[in-house]
DNA sequence: CATTTGTTTGACATTTTAGTTAAACAAAAT
DNA sequence: ATTTTGTTTAACTAAAATGTCAAACAAATG
């Protein structure tokens, strides 16, 4: 049978990713996606029946790569610290590609109607077997006594990614220019490692 | 000559405050707002002639609010510390009234066309100024050497607001209920004290 | 080269949303 | 009691956005 795939499906789904988690452009019409794909709005229809179709399937995908790049990272073998390292660069890596994913995901879920909000079911159970690494780290003294598990790890996901949604407010909050926070961001590493261990 | 305000007009604002800053809604739209308080959706329009204009006329009265009670923190003689533990219940009160307020002005900067984005001008300054201060805890060793007064600053921002937003997301992800997540935040003023300062 | 199959388009229908208008209404002032 | 002024509503218009459909198209297959 005939497989022409002319790469329109994929653009598509590229294109929506962009908007949405890229560019933070949440009220993207189906128009403004085709536009931005460079084809006829017609083939998200054709392609994904409807646009809540659309939204699902790409948010899906977008968390499953993350989740595949996160368990690589969190399932390694490596010792904490450096496995936190490993963690700061994938989730920056992330961050920096998908700034507005999961800000997407939670205004979805506050829509009227929630019908798709699974992040995947699987996490939980990953999470629970890095809190016991943490947990170690805690009492092996690595991290402060003061924080638990969760905290930790809450600290870790806020410290990286709120201030890249947040870019254009401080920006103006702070007098940046886009250079001044972009050069400002590199420096953070090393600060976010000498602030989370003791 | 007769003023009746039957308290329509503060009504809508009051809605749309609610759909927009505590409850997420960032599509939320003129019906489910005047629905939301109780009135004609006419109203909207005889009270804020666009719907442009409501959400303009909401949010800069929710920065201003914002505004005043931050300046009541950041321009007190306080000591240092006992400034950034003021700081910080005061923007916890905040942050947990209206948690999506700067995300809602995030995804309006980031729409197609940007009009309303100024969240006020004087800012500037009076962070400024707070650097200062924070540089000055930094050489006096009350902070960690490593950090900066915009890292510093933004760190503390983003501990406190992004757990908050993500907070359906990461009751998923770990697991929690709805008391398990709450009683958990209360944890965390302690935990941010300790974590920032040496 | 005709057929099959998947792709793409334009035209249309439907739904949703924002904005307008004129009239009804209610309370205060004259 | 009537006028004035501000408030509220219903009905309507206009625009924007989603979804449907039939026909055109292009490449691989027989």
């Amino acid at each position: 049978m005939a497989v022409r795939d002319t790469g329109a499906e994929q653009k598509i789904k590229d294109s929506a990713k962009k908007m949405f988690f890229s560019e933070g452009k949440l009220h993207a019409t189906t128009q403004d996606i085709a536009d931005a794909a460079g084809v006829n709005r017609t083939l998200l229809n054709y392609y994904f029946r409807t646009r809540e179709i659309l939204f699902e399937t790409v948010f899906k995908e977008a968390m499953q790569e993350m989740g595949v790049k996160l368990d690589s990272v969190f399932l390694s073998k490596t010792p904490f610290y450096e496995k936190i390292e490993m963690f700061i660069d994938v989730f920056t890596a992330e961050i920096t590609a998908y700034p507005y994913r999961e800000i997407f995901l939670i205004t979805e879920i506050h829509r009227q109607d929630v019908k798709h909000l699974n992040t995947g079911p699987g996490h939980s159970q990953i999470f629970k077997t890095f809190f016991v690494e943490v947990q170690s780290a805690i009492d092996g003294g690595i991290l402060r006594a003061s924080t638990t598990p969760l905290n930790f790890t809450m600290n870790l996901f806020s410290i990286m990614a709120y201030p890249v949604i947040m870019e254009p407010l401080y920006r103006n909050m702070f007098d940046l220019n886009a250079e001044q926070f972009a050069e400002n961001l590199k420096t953070r590493k090393a600060e976010i490692l000498d602030m989370l261990f003791k």
